[in-house]
DNA sequence: AGCTAATCGAGACGGTACGTCTAGTCTTAAA
DNA sequence: TTTAAGACTAGACGTACCGTCTCGATTAGCT
């Protein structure tokens, strides 16, 4: 077998991707240039569209390295791992929230600004999708085990109930452009746990 | 004294938004270029930047132009209007969803880059507040309604209840790509009334 | 009839070449950055770009601006009208000659870079020849009202010899690489002029 | 000493040269990659790059073989072997003339862009000045002893005379674009000899 | 036979120029 | 003062190209 070629260099990844996090958190998607996180990387621009061929796949690459840091924690009671967890959502979401925000838009154009980037080209969001299929199955998890214990119903639609809570706090930032905290997740938590009909007696 | 110079022609709102819509239902929000607008609807640049001073708000009042269309309706039982409520909601992300394909990608970019834009502009996001504002104090109204009727809890927490049902849509249209439509709408009504926690005997 | 648009800028012209010929003298054809030319002249790279849609063709506008500058003049005796004239082709080879030269590189890169410009447009070399045509033409004229005058032979090939003047000077600076000055254009008019052959006697 | 480690493919220069000429000769000078050479002649980059230290190297080695092959016939008489030896020349540029050509642009960019890359690296010159050097040496060689046959005056400007001749062919093909064949080589040397001078009665 | 040193193949990498695209402003003449 | 037309500003984005570098695999000569 003949030589493969040069092998790719393993911590440019690394250094793009923080640069690129970086750059997006200091200044928002707009912010988010091709060239500077080149730069910032010390890597050149040809090497990082090797990669990422489009800014948006950068700035989904990001999300996902984001996303994939955070963990799930089963305690056995899930009416203390659901608020915990969403609160986990909820602070990243915040976190983008501050991304380059100059007045004192509520709204988290970010996270728009990514979803779209994802739309944008159907490799992107299959790739992100998948990010947050990663996500959700191991909370989907969560709720099964809650569900085998007895903790919930045995004919709750998880997937319904998971949308919700998550959804929730997607809806409230994205569209509202309400606060969402700790408070918030267990607002949710009790709502979707007790169930809106009034009590049979 | 106002009312010297040529005044303003009246139908040129109303042209440029149909013109604007087509435009963003055939090829999303990339494909809403303020040049094509203004040329479709026989109007020149400078008189839509006069109305509309930014591509964000002119896309911005179609969505509010798509959006006010909607209407609910109060049958007195929560249980058929809140899925019909949803599936309104669904049809509209729906049909965005459809905005600017080409092939089959399941995600609704353009209403991400419609919040995207709302974000970029502090008057544009409070006038799309103001939009869903009013959507969303019929649909309080609505369950206010129920809960004083009786069919749900009296210490309901009615905007936990509603985030919970209209994120759940956005987050399977943005976040998931999944499909929503009345079966759904049924699945999450279902849902969050029952409540998740495993019932007292 | 309708507006007609904003009028161009007239002196934006004026001013993009002469920063374009200061760059190409400073520093070569490979220095002549459209980027730069453009920052130069205080006008934005769309600009610049609406009127020359390439950087070759920026290039030949700036040879054209130089040539037109040259003049002839005819006092009626060829021999001393001739090598004037090539003295003023000889002056503009020189100039070029010295353009963004580092070393002692004694050819004259640039004006090859400049025919090779022209070369690859077609729009741009058929301009180019009109440029040399419009010289040409007066050179004709000249040695034309020469052989009316009976300084030249009657049945001289007009063409061939100032084919054979010009040519000299651009093989001498291109190919060569050899200096071309006031005594070398006076040693071709004499070669030219005396002829070859051994004289009858 | 030397001879150590792997000796270097014998039959490499052979090939790429083969493979440049080709590209060249389609193509022109922008579409002499040295990836496709490389590509085509079956070798590495890294091998092709050993030998020739740039394009430009390349290019020029490319048109001394093409050249070299041109050899000079000295019958005796002038007045056919100077005709002959420029037809040769413009052969060699109406060859360049067809390179890399799309359309009907009559003029030789690629001789162009040689003396160009040539101007580019003071070693390249040099060499493509010796090529240039050894061909005139024969032409210079060829005129004197048609000077010492008494065919040419005794007192000729050899050089400006060759300069003439060829500088002619030149201008003709780079900035003129008109067509240069065997009858336009006559008219020269017929112009050159007979001078331009009114005949003394 | 094993060691050494240079070449080869493949392809990633660096650097930089070039041209495109898009949003929004400005300048005319006309209405 | 609005409208039409279109030139203009500003800057990000992605591409193209050349030449360098880094691997692993060869291929010789020397010991």
């Amino acid at each position: 077998m003949t030589g493969r070629g040069r092998p790719r260099r393993a911590d440019v990844d690394e250094g793009v991707l923080r640069a690129a996090i970086e750059l997006l958190l200091e200044r928002g998607y707009a912010g988010l240039s091709p060239d500077e996180v080149a730069e910032r990387a010390g890597v050149a621009k040809t090497t990082l569209y090797r990669r990422w061929p489009t800014k948006d796949h950068l700035a989904v690459a990001v999300v996902a390295r984001l996303q994939d840091d955070d963990e799930i924690t089963d305690s056995g009671d899930i009416r203390r791992d659901l608020p915990a967890y969403l609160e986990k959502i909820a602070a990243g979401l915040n976190r983008m929230r501050g991304a380059g925000r100059t007045g004192d838009d509520p709204s988290a154009g970010t996270v728009a600004e990514l979803v779209a980037a994802a739309a944008r080209h159907p490799d992107v969001g299959a790739l992100e999708r998948d990010v947050y299929a990663r996500r959700n199955a191991l909370a989907h998890a969560l709720l099964e085990r809650a569900v085998e214990r007895g903790e919930l119903r045995a004919d709750l639609d998880v997937e319904a109930l998971f949308d919700q809570l998550t959804g929730a706090l997607y809806y409230r930032v994205l569209i509202t452009g309400l606060p969402v905290g700790r408070a918030y997740a267990e607002r949710l938590v009790d709502t979707a746990l007790r169930g809106a009909a009034r009590e049979k007696e």
